[in-house]
DNA sequence: TTTTTTGATTATTGTAACAATTATCAAAAA
DNA sequence: TTTTTGATAATTGTTACAATAATCAAAAAA
């Protein structure tokens, strides 16, 4: 009987050598999930294929030429989940910047509101969605549509800036 | 020693009392996202709020009043993960419906491409987006701009619908 | 009688524990 | 110098267990 090896430092198995670089631990999850859940924590559960159009493929196999990668939509859109939110936009005032009726929003507070962003604001207990105007000390709130007016952000108005627009996604 | 209850048909938790109406089996996560796997679990995990525009909010809680509830963009976008992909679009000609160079669009396979939809076509070894204009069995893939000329669909194209366009995605 | 308390019963739950597997090192063999 | 082998220790999927929770019906209280 050779002896090899033999206890030592470094021997073994090293930690951190598993699938996710850190302990695991047991956590009981609904049967009907599992599969689900594992996904997930690989971050596979929502990403799915993201082709690009405009270009032209070989052959034999088209949809490999056109594909980008992978894309999950809430790991793309939202940086950021504490201070992320949505909001359902109402009217036309913002149809120039691509923004329609009905459309959905996404906001992120964390994005520092800046001279040319498009804003959530609050006015005088209305939200809306306006692009913001800095300039000389003053503000305005521009809507894209010529038929309506520019806000000229007053004192005396109450005013909150709740978060800069990154995304609007528009249903067809 | 009283007698309560007793060996009986009946007795004792009822199954399916969970939390999640169904058995639970024990899974390995990694620790750093139990917290955010168990949130995943109750689909939590990215459930923002979404409040709604151009409203009037009162006091003393403004933000409630535009409360509309909460949303989960994956949810929302993805009606069924293995039918849905997206196509990053190029160009300007579908300007009018709303798509801009650049954006992102979710294209579900299992919507019917019925005559108006917009709808993702590769032709002749290209990849674009269209809207489809079916009319007396023959059928048309029209731009939605007027210096892009609509494109007549031969039978000696090589074309594949890959889907229908259902959302787009546009940043700011 | 009606309501509340109590004990019995069984499912659930978080975690410890186990055997099987896997990754690594270094001595031995080729 | 390269390959093989045995020792070693982390990892992994699952089982097991004690503590907890939910429910029923008898017993006690009102």
């Amino acid at each position: 009987m050779n002896i090899r090896g033999g206890k030592r430092k470094g021997a073994g198995r090293p930690k951190g050598s598993n699938l996710y670089g850190e302990p695991t631990q047991p956590v009981r999850i609904p049967k009907s999930q599992i599969e689900r859940v594992l996904r997930f924590v690989q971050e596979r559960e929502y990403a799915l294929p993201l082709y690009a159009s405009g270009v032209s493929a070989g052959f034999p196999s088209p949809a490999d030429d056109y594909l980008e990668g992978a894309l999950d939509l809430n790991a793309h859109l939202v940086r950021e989940p504490t201070a992320t939110f949505f909001v359902r936009a109402r009217g036309e005032s913002m149809i120039d910047a691509g923004i329609h009726d009905g459309d959905l929003l996404v906001v992120d507070r964390s994005v520092e509101a800046t001279d040319g962003k498009v804003v959530i604001v609050s006015v005088n207990g209305e939200l809306t969605v306006k692009r913001l105007r800095r300039d000389k000390g003053k503000s305005w709130l521009l809507p894209e549509n010529p038929d309506y007016p520019p806000i000229a952000l007053n004192e005396e108005d109450e005013t909150h800036l709740w978060g800069v627009v990154t995304n609007v996604i528009h249903p067809l």
